[in-house]
DNA sequence: TATTTTTTCAAACAAGCGTTTTAATGATTG
DNA sequence: CAATCATTAAAACGCTTGTTTGAAAAAATA
């Protein structure tokens, strides 16, 4: 035997990034509840007990694979804000510079993860649908500093808008990412085929468009405008 | 003992009834996998045995109430289509008038079911993010015929937009008003404590100007207008 | 009233759940 | 090499799940 075994060329990463990788595909497809540590650890390729060895416990194991999914999502948020700050000078971003912020470093993340393109969002939006209460809480946590940070941006670029309406139309802007972000794995059954999904740009800038306008009319439209 | 025992006027629905109705509860809060047949039982005031006689099945049982609960929305909004057909003559019916029908029933209906208004509108949007495969049938059972009239009508008002474009836009509403939907029970806490949830037409009114927004700038911004 | 049918009830079933335990292995350090 | 640590592995724990069973109770039918 020479010296080249048909060795699978795996390098094999670390149980424990096996172990969140797992979850991260086994929870955005099923869900919390429907996500159990032995469907995680047959995924993993690892041992029942390796999830809670690594972990501790299921909660905290879903609760550190969202974290390591969330935070590079709402540090570009950030950046990309403070992009368009330096950019535009002493004149505010404008509503679709804003929500090209909020929404484009999702599509970045989603053409980013090479293999099951569109878990992701899936994993996203399941975080704000999951009724399960720790992740209510850790939505008040990694969410609820990014919803203040949007409003006072809103509210500069339409300084004659009452802060409710602002507070109601980015309520409807966040829902309809998320709801689109949930929904876009049904776009080709409900489209009878006629859309396809694969390509990430095109719906993240159709889905950008989208709520900057919804958002913009709403705003012109409100009572004391 | 006269005859006056204070009987607490309950009239007690059937078994079969209660069954349902506290599925429905339980659905929408906890989901198809947060909810248990002992639960129901409980919620219901029956016994655990009682769901499986009068369904069958746990499936069976979802299956039933999402139909009680659906079908009548989807009545409704043909009706409201049709009504808007006639009312306009030869003039096909604009684009908020479409809206209108499809969201507008929905408000109605959570407006009729008086004790916990927002779980109906919890369990609408949670018919679509849930991931139990035998929802993504009855899904496709009860709403792709939905799907194809609105296409059809939204054809008629747009007659100049190509298909696909129609498509893509009636996806971004629909998954903006399920979003929505879903994500109306956090309103509150989202922006915190400004903006209050009881009152469901505000809300249904807010969210077809929204979509209805978002969906004819989307239509007009479009490749080949 | 007698008989048949429908509905309720308590108890148990096998299967799956998250977690823990205990022992064996691998790697690291003295 | 010996010893300490981190990791893996198999088995079992107690608990909950959906479903089934068989007898009691209620309702309907004759």
């Amino acid at each position: 035997m020479i010296s080249s075994p048909p060795k699978p060329a795996k390098p094999k990463l670390s149980t424990r990034r096996r172990l969140i990788d797992a979850t991260a595909r086994l929870f955005a497809e099923h869900g919390y509840n429907g996500l159990t540590m032995r469907s995680v650890a047959q995924e993993a390729d690892a041992n029942l007990a390796a999830a809670n060895y690594h972990f501790g416990s299921k909660d905290a194991l879903v609760l550190e694979m969202l974290r390591e999914r969330i935070q590079p999502i709402n540090k570009r948020r950030i950046a990309l804000l403070e992009e368009a700050r330096l950019r535009n000078g002493k004149v505010a971003p404008s509503a679709h510079e804003i929500f090209h912020s909020l929404i484009f470093p999702i599509g970045e993340e989603i053409a980013r993860s090479s293999k099951s393109r569109w878990s992701l969002a899936q994993l996203v939006a399941r975080t704000f649908t999951e009724p399960v209460c720790f992740i209510e809480r850790m939505h008040q946590k990694f969410f609820s500093q990014i919803a203040k940070l949007y409003h006072r941006e809103l509210s500069l670029a339409f300084p004659n808008a009452p802060s409710k309406e602002i507070h109601w139309h980015l309520h409807l802007a966040v829902s309809s990412m998320l709801g689109a972000l949930a929904q876009h794995r049904r776009l080709r059954d409900f489209t009878e085929g006629v859309c396809s999904e694969e390509e990430v740009g095109e719906m993240i800038n159709r889905l950008i468009g989208f709520v900057t306008h919804g958002f913009i009319n709403g705003i012109n439209s409100s009572p004391t405008e």
